[in-house]
DNA sequence: TTGAAAGCGCTAACAA
DNA sequence: TTGTTAGCGCTTTCAA
């Protein structure tokens, strides 16, 4: 096994010394250097295949290199789209992600935060917090500049990338009064996300004013998916047989709710509309297709990489919440209500409105 | 902004030398040290809130305790639980993960390998593996641990984790034809691949030998997408009016398939029966719900960081295949030909077959 | 523009 | 069991 060559091996290779060598190989220093040493050292680089090393080189410049990126549970079908976005915009610029996942868990949360932070990350993305997560608040007091993605944690100043999901909630909220419905459910998550809270903030702006007041049903769960989605719907059609339309917090509530209606003996969209948010894969397959709110996963990725590397930058900007346009896409799982839907369903998308 | 404190401090802080506090705070020299002294260091370190500086220990120690994660597009629904089972498992020693997406590139294969072998990952596990990749070929010959993920390497004796597909497509094929089936299609993706290439042979070895022979039609497509699955199934349908069933290389074709019947005026399974493959979430909620293979992706993963563990050791076992037992879902797009199913369709899940 | 010297923080080898 | 010494590979002063 050949030992690696070194900046040494190469300096000695160009006949130079190890330290002018170093500086014939950063680009930032170019100029302050002769072409003509510069050319020859590269060459001798190339001849013997070196590749600096980066952990001796992150020892001196106390730079890692490594962007810390903290979600929640990847099997979330929303994020691997982001990640997707943070990596590619993060590899252009030499940076790798180092990858951790809490699966839900605040302990885990602060374990590996801790972990990234010993790591020497250069900075965050963090897709975990909870609005009053004492992890993200301490980060939000610390130096280490972190971007949250998708959720937003309550009075921490930090900067965000999200959807605009005020604009999404309040278009889909529009389609249904404009199809008639004002017997409305709004069936979401844990009041500890700020997803929650800001999609519900937008159906009550959207509805509250709307039609015969009191129209509008609000059950919470302890989790956004198809079991608690069920549930949830399970127990509204027991107590309130009259609703018309359910808005579902996302895409899997929604379809926990199909499963509900379907138990219930009722129809979708025939006796109640659903509608989802996310559109997440294959949800335009389901029976009926749903209808549902788009969000720009990679874009959200893409832009949360941008936020922080300007922040890894000398003079960083002030913490700019940035949301992204999402767009309504109506299929069939939402109709007029109380009317034997026949004909084929209406399929479209309609954009929802845009950063703000 | 505080420096951060170093080993020296502690040591100072305890009244010993630095590396007396360093073997202190190391778990694999206990005993070596007076448990006193020891208990004065991990006291320092506590006070000063010390914390290893991860890139200065991995200069000294040639480890960088990373693991470079290779894969082909995390968009790929099959990946995230993978990759998760991975992360958790590595995490659980000590190991923290680089990923590295290679969008389905050869070239950023290679470039993002090189990159992982710079930033000295300890090893790497890979997922991107075509049948005939230099860069995996070079992993093979090379002396950085490597194992391989869902897709095998011809001939690079590489040890590999994957669901066992011969099983499941036989068992599959059974199924098919004990509803009776005879004039079979087999959609599949590029021969470069491995999966291709193990799934076409599975086929083969359980339908050349069954009934009328040249009841199996084979068509190649480029990718495993659903526009993919519904061109092939298109063009299939053109020529072979007669197929009674049409096996899917993955889940997305599948879906591609069942567009591709609804052009033609047919109807799944009444008039043509489908499966899949991977079981990706909804699948089993599209209409009408896919029959198909389930994989262990969550456990492949870990199976995949157990063996790169392994090899991590001194005592290197040798390259093992680990074909980790598939699943035979059947649900509604599978039936008898020919024949007009009105009752419920079944639903069930029988073992496919486990290692061998 | 280049060379010399030093040191990032840590731990392995050797000595006591 | 602990201390001493040295050096991992690199880059950045400082001096020439």
């Amino acid at each position: 096994v050949a030992r690696r060559s070194t900046i040494r091996d190469v300096a000695a290779r160009a006949g130079v010394h190890p330290a002018t060598a170093s500086r014939a190989l950063n680009p930032a220093l170019a100029g302050r250097i002769t072409e003509e040493t510069s050319a020859r050292v590269r060459e001798a680089a190339q001849a013997l295949g070196y590749t600096v090393d980066p952990t001796a080189r992150s020892l001196r410049t106390r730079r890692s290199g490594f962007v810390g990126v903290v979600i929640p549970d990847l099997a979330n079908p929303v994020l691997p789209p982001i990640v997707r976005g943070i990596e590619e915009t993060l590899a252009a610029h030499g940076l790798a992600v180092l990858l951790a996942d809490t699966d839900n868990s605040p302990e885990r949360e602060a374990t590996l935060v801790a972990q990234l932070e010993a790591r020497r990350c250069e900075g965050l993305i963090v897709a975990t917090a909870t609005r009053d997560s004492p992890t993200v608040r301490r980060l939000a007091g610390g130096d280490l500049p972190t971007v949250l993605v998708t959720r937003d944690a309550d009075g921490a100043g930090l900067p965000l990338v999200a959807g605009d999901d005020d604009a999404g909630v309040r278009a889909m909220a529009g389609h249904l009064l404009g199809l008639g419905h004002d017997r409305i459910a709004y069936l979401t998550g844990p009041p500890e996300l700020s997803t929650t809270q800001t999609r519900l903030a937008a159906v009550h702006a959207a509805l509250d004013g709307a039609r015969g007041r009191g129209g509008l049903v609000v059950r919470h769960g302890e989790a956004f998916t198809a079991p608690v989605g069920r549930r949830l719907a399970a127990e509204l059609l027991r107590d309130r047989r009259d609703v018309t339309a359910i808005l579902a917090g996302n895409d899997m509530m929604a379809v926990g709710v199909y499963e509900a209606l379907a138990d219930a003996g009722l129809r979708c969209p025939q006796d109640v509309s659903v509608a989802g948010h996310n559109d997440m894969p294959l949800v335009d397959r389901i029976a009926p297709p749903l209808t549902t709110v788009a969000i720009p996963q990679r874009e959200i990725g893409v832009h949360a990489a941008r936020l922080l590397l300007e922040r890894l930058g000398d003079d960083a900007p002030p913490p700019e919440r940035r949301l992204l346009p999402t767009r309504l896409v109506v299929r069939g799982s939402t109709a007029v209500p109380n009317v034997h839907a026949s004909a084929g369903n209406v399929h479209g998308a309609i954009p929802a409105g845009g950063p703000h």
